[in-house]
RNA sequence: CGGGAUGUGGCUCAGCCUGGUAGAGUACUCGCUUCGGGAGCGAGGGGUCGGAGGUUCAAAUCCUCUCAUCCCGACCA
């Protein structure tokens, strides 16, 4: 490709909105330009990148057995209807209605579509299993659209469907799938971690998660530092403490604690280290009900575990006029005594705690010596908590939690049969019985893992490319387009890297060097090829390693070689 | 959804407080010089000052409404 005919608009300085470094050089090196919040137009530079990276993830869908399909982006309200989440997806599902006035959605996820797809079709466990994947656009109306196509509105992603006629195979199919997307984020060249993760809205019974490591991720992961064990810190388990402390119950005793609410506070002012108190937090479910929830002092509440452990979608904390109306006590001074008439989840370390101390239900007032069994018996006990760094494995011995920033690029899940039931997906067994068919799905945003890979692989002077995606494998660039040696050198150059396969551009603008050198670098092809009279005239030209930035001169019949070598190194 | 901020040429921003009819850098066009890390000089083109309404002799500037964008929060009582 020639630079003059191809429309790299680079930018000196970045957009004032764009916030991650991501957005930053997607918009400073042409490759994304925004139209609306959340919502952006892909350039040719961008596009190349993604389809290199779109065909990784075909050839080994296709590799891992799954079929290319595509479905409409637009979907009636009936499927919607018929699966139930017509009226639990909320707000992030753009509605709309057609000039008869019939509802539709934008498709923020196609479960709906390919499960009445198959079940028109598919009638026999002889028919399965079958795995149908698209690559196609989808629409969530994010409350807070930021950094740039990580966490757009609009946004392309790579999703499959599994249907299996038993349990077991249905595990293979979603075996198939995590070995498939661990070959795919390797292929991508980017250091990433697959881990146990939380199903959410899309249902199903368990799910991996594959997060790119980046400081900028949105997502915590909790990781065991001796065994493989690795998980969303919304999913992590915390290994329960085994044995209640020894000691004698000591009888109830309320202290005056004026103007102390918070942890600090009352810690301080009591003279007790925060984990051992009781910390009472009330929470509203989405249905409207009231939960109180339970940690020790030193201790977060998760509010998706939490969610879970109450089987609610949702839990939000009450403000302090429903924390009144749920408890009848003040904000700061909450306890779990005497509640009666609400539900109380306590954190499992809660349990061991002997004699601790919790607020009173009255203002300026907290209580010690505080028991599970004699004093709130009514509790019951769950892993509600986030895990902190240094909390030991649930899964091995001796191993030690730590946490870590990901960036969730891939998603998949073992659905089981919630929507083939919903939506009477069913085939015969060989036994003549109709049978649920039991599903996974498995999704890969395509420009957030671009932009994942761009954040995991940059400096300050643009992106280092993982030559897997790269726009380009290298960049010819020709330093005097007034010097004839010079123009022919580069143009042969130039030719000979196509003929030998690669996908080099050459910089033929009538521009200075400067100018040449920092567009290569902000774009991030792999490796440069610089063509300069000096050199030239000692029948040389140099190569530059984007990511080291090392240079080796060498003639011009050996630059094929020499640049295979950079783009192997990567 | 709550709080905060910002909308001025393609991009970054000044001007607004104190009203007098729009500016800088960069980018773009042309000429000359220059030519291995974002050149210099000269000459140009490009702006309904987000939109609507109001106040005023006069509004980018003051007032009201509205739209858009961004940030923070929606988590620890």
């Amino acid at each position: 490709m020639r630079l003059t005919r191809f429309y790299i608009p680079t930018l000196k300085e970045a957009p004032a909105e764009a916030d991650v470094a991501s957005q930053k050089m997607m918009m400073r090196a042409g490759m994304i330009r925004k139209l609306a919040a959340g919502i952006y137009s892909t350039l040719p530079l961008g596009l190349r990148v993604i389809r290199k990276l779109e065909n990784i993830i075909r050839e080994e869908m296709n590799r891992a057995g799954a079929m290319e399909v595509f479905m409409p982006a637009v979907q009636p309200s009936e499927l919607w209807v018929e699966s139930g989440r017509w009226d639990v997806y909320g707000k992030e599902l753009l509605r709309f209605r057609d000039r008869h006035d019939r509802e539709f959605c934008f498709g923020p996820t196609h479960e709906e579509v390919i499960t009445d797809l198959v079940r028109r079709d598919v009638r026999s466990y002889r028919d399965l299993p079958l795995n149908f994947y698209q690559i196609q656009t989808k629409f969530r109306d994010e409350i807070r659209p930021r950094f740039g196509v990580m966490r757009g509105r609009e946004f392309s992603m790579k999703d499959a469907y599994s249907f299996d006629a038993t349990d077991d195979g249905a595990n293979k199919s979603y075996e198939a799938m995590r070995v498939a997307y661990t070959a795919i984020f390797t292929r991508l060249g980017l250091n990433f971690r697959a881990v146990e993760a939380d199903t959410g809205q899309i249902g199903g019974s368990f799910s991996h998660e594959f997060m790119v490591l980046a400081d900028s991720g949105e997502d915590t992961i909790a990781y065991c530092g001796k065994c493989e064990y690795a998980a969303n810190v919304e999913k992590v388990e915390i290994k329960a403490p085994a044995d209640v402390e020894s000691g004698e119950a000591l009888p109830l005793e309320e202290v005056s604690t004026p103007k102390m609410k918070t942890i600090e506070e009352v810690s301080g002012f009591l003279k007790i280290a925060p984990e051992r108190l009781i910390k009472t937090l009330v929470y509203k479910t989405d249905t409207g009900e009231f939960v109180v929830a339970l940690t020790r002092g030193d201790h977060d509440v998760n509010n998706v575990k939490l969610a879970r452990a109450v089987k609610a979608n949702e839990v939000t904390m009450a403000d302090d006029a429903e924390v009144f109306k749920a408890t009848n006590a003040p904000s700061g001074f909450l306890g779990p005594i005497g509640l009666t008439s609400v539900k109380i989840i306590a954190d499992n370390a809660v349990r061991v705690l002997r004699n601790a101390v919790t607020g009173a239900n009255k203002k300026d007032a907290h209580v010690r010596n505080v028991n599970h069994e004699r004093d709130f018996p009514n509790a019951t006990f769950a892993d509600i908590r986030n895990v902190k760094a240094g909390d030991p494995c649930p899964r091995c011995a001796g191993g030690v939690m730590g946490l870590a920033r990901g960036i969730e690029v891939g998603h998949i899940f073992k659905l089981g049969t919630k929507y083939s039931e919903a939506m009477r997906a069913t085939f015969l067994d060989s036994e003549g019985k109709e049978q649920p068919m039991i599903m996974g799905c498995y999704g890969i945003g395509v420009g957030r893992t671009a932009a994942a890979a761009i954040e995991q692989n940059h400096d300050d002077k643009g992106i280092i490319w993982p030559s897997s995606i790269a726009p380009f494998d290298v960049a010819v660039i020709p330093l005097n387009m007034d010097d004839e040696a010079v123009v022919k050198a580069a143009e042969e150059v130039y030719a000979e890297l196509m003929k030998e396969g690669l996908d080099p551009i050459i910089d033929d603008r009538d521009a200075r060097g400067g100018v040449k050198f920092n567009d290569a670098d902000l774009v991030g092809y792999p490796a440069q090829v610089v063509v300069g009279k000096k050199s030239l005239a000692e029948g040389k030209v140099e190569i530059k390693n984007r990511k080291t930035g090392e240079r080796v001169s060498v003639a011009p019949g050996e630059v094929v070689a020499e640049v295979r070598k950079v783009i192997a190194g990567y």
